[in-house]
DNA sequence: CCCTAATTCAGACTTATTCTCAATAAGGCT
DNA sequence: AGCCTTATTGAGAATAAGTCTGAATTAGGG
């Protein structure tokens, strides 16, 4: 376990190290492969607000020469989203997005329907209400995402098919 | 269109009826087909709190004895969640849910990451964070829902494996 | 250093969703 | 009421994200 203070758990998520990381794993009888640790190092460098779909960290990895299976990627950022050191994003494409999920670049999505753009934004209350809510039915707080569907502006002008 | 009270659009969105849908689609010249009635008509009629993925909608459609196909419905759920008519949830499952997007019936999810276990609750500060964020950007809002991604109590209690 | 069980890899498999295209029908126009 | 254009439907093929399988590997406890 990282940190363990009740009273603000916002400060109890992010920053792994390798040391973090394995402690965590072991309290549940799992394991700190070299896959685990070089998937971590990636997201904990990533630009700030940058997100990657399981494709391109594929591909991120084999173009830094590291020859890590799909599979073991899709197990691996299932494991993290589930243990609370990814976000798990549904933004408008068909597959998800993973980003390392740090509170003090805590933001939230606002996509366009019909043209998918999509801006990222800040609010701090959307934090507060998830913590609110998961403390009043006793459960442990992970993530919480805001997901605005909208039409932007350009949009708004046209006239577009259905499909 | 079907209402349009800017400074108030909560009030703006939802109670279709067969002539407004038909209004809402001819302003982009799309037609009113028997299906998309029917489907609305569901919808409409579903339980608060209800939400369907496409093949329940299928079956559900089938044993009304209406003969829609799976295209069919797939279109329409998306054309309707595009126009703000129905809301497009992703929950733990690994396929989208629809219910009817009506402002007295708004409500989020709390999902448990292991069981998936979902919870539904409301918060009025959403949607008007929702509103004052797409209104800030110029977007036209339709929908806007928090995911809180959490451990129940249930599964804190219990060390689970991987996969 | 050994042993057990977790993990990885490659590729087959599953399944939600989209696409294609011929047939149908909504709705504007006369 | 009938015609015409074009959106829509239906059936099934196609796509692609993600999961599963089983053999080989390896982390980490003893």
């Amino acid at each position: 376990m990282i940190v363990s203070d009740d009273k603000n758990w916002v400060m109890s998520m992010s920053f792994y190290t390798e040391d973090s990381l394995k402690a965590e794993l072991h309290e549940r009888g799992w394991r700190l492969t070299p896959q685990r640790e070089i998937i971590l190092d990636i997201f904990q460098n990533l630009a700030a607000g940058k997100h990657l779909s399981a494709e391109d960290l594929y591909e991120l990895l084999k173009s830094e020469g590291h020859d890590i299976s799909l599979s073991t990627i899709y197990r691996t950022v299932k494991l993290m989203a589930r243990m609370g050191i990814l976000r798990e994003l549904e933004l408008a494409e068909d597959h998800k997005h993973y980003e390392i999920n740090q509170p003090y670049h805590h933001h939230h999505h606002l996509i366009c329907v019909r043209c998918n753009q999509t801006i990222e934004f800040k609010n701090e209350s959307v934090l507060k209400i998830g913590d609110k809510t998961s403390k009043k039915e006793g459960y442990h707080l992970l993530d919480c995402q805001l997901t605005i569907h909208a039409v932007c502006p350009s949009c708004q002008r046209s006239i577009l098919p259905v499909s």
